[in-house]
DNA sequence: ACAGATAAAAATGTATACAAAAATACTTTT
DNA sequence: AAAAGTATTTTTGTATACATTTTTATCTGT
């Protein structure tokens, strides 16, 4: 997720179990967690590695989030009280601080967007959104680094509160399938003129 | 898958390396990737079991391949070739065999839409609608049991075939959608009702 | 110099043994 | 009889050792 690891070459088991001062059985079951989850891919017949970011996994990870996103916001909307608002708010705020890591961004990030998800009470949904979310993670050092889209994120979050306590469901629903899709844009359009 | 394990009830490490004659290494192996797949969920703090099946979950689940599959049939559409629609009709024709498990029939009907999408390239997205319908295979035996949509299902499927071979984009991404969103809504509906 | 086959090395897969944690059974207390 | 605390058992977590597979290096022939 921070970017400690190198991209595609393969990560050894007896490396890995040394670097973390464990043995090779729960550094296995990571790898077997990680690479279900889509962090990992298989390198040849023998070991994995992470994958390079590209823009189509951008692009597939953004698209899907303005979709899932926008069904579960849907579900959730006519049940977002008060405190759900004022939980993302605080989030915001944290959001806010200068020194935060990429890492610890996105993980705000998520928490906010997720108060608001929280109402829809549908787990399984929920669920991969969540999964969405932080697999795009990787890609955030592209978003807050080059492309500069930190305060305007945060000014698009707080619209979208605003919106929420006016109780205007569809233009609410417009506005975050247009703050994902708009992110997504930025950075696929950015990925695919940096090949490298 | 085929519902020859208990649901609900926490699946012990020796139990299964005795019953698959293996040490339980590979049994916690297969473990840790089935519960990040969502096919496991957590029981207390100690041991997983396979979830209880819920309407919910089957909503969610036929709900997310409704947008994600229109999403990726929509940017296969362009490039499907008569191949793959050959390849489709294959699977279509294996689905027509009587003495299929729920699996196999879950197989042949993942493989069917998959030859389509396959004409996207678009490996992320089609990792996670992949995703969603092995997890929907769970809930087949309520299709093609008490639902009897097995025969529905085969019409709509070559349907499909055909008005994609008339090249009628938008009537073809309309009919898809509404093919599973229809099954989903069955589903779904069928499992408010029986609480069980 | 290159391709293919073969041998050595390195890596992953699995079994067993033990440690830590969790669940259960059993007291004891109120 | 119910609740709380304690002891026992069960279960999972981890380390080590070995087997199997895969990769890399070496050799051979053209």
């Amino acid at each position: 997720m921070n970017g400690e690891l190198p991209r595609g070459v393969p990560l050894r088991q007896a490396e890995l179990s040394a670097r973390y001062g464990v043995s090779r059985i729960p550094v296995r079951d990571a790898l077997l967690s990680l690479r279900a989850e889509g962090w990992l891919v298989a390198h040849g017949k023998a070991g994995v590695m992470i994958p390079d970011l590209n823009w189509k996994e951008a692009e597939d990870l953004y698209l899907m989030r303005a979709e899932l996103e926008c069904l579960l916001f849907e579900m959730a909307f006519d049940n977002i009280q008060e405190e759900n608002v004022k939980e993302a708010r605080g989030f915001l705020i944290d959001l806010d601080h200068e020194n935060l890591t990429l890492v610890g961004r996105g993980e705000l990030n998520w928490q906010f967007h997720n108060a608001l998800y929280q109402a829809a009470n549908r787990p399984t949904l929920q669920r991969v959104v969540e999964g969405l979310n932080k697999q795009a993670v990787r890609y955030l050092g592209f978003q807050y680094g080059p492309l500069g889209y930190r305060s305007k994120s945060q000014n698009q979050h707080e619209a979208l509160l605003r919106l929420i306590e006016s109780k205007n469901k569809q233009a609410a629903l417009d506005y975050l399938r247009q703050h994902i899709e708009q992110a997504g844009k930025l950075l696929s359009q950015y990925l695919k003129n940096i090949p490298a």
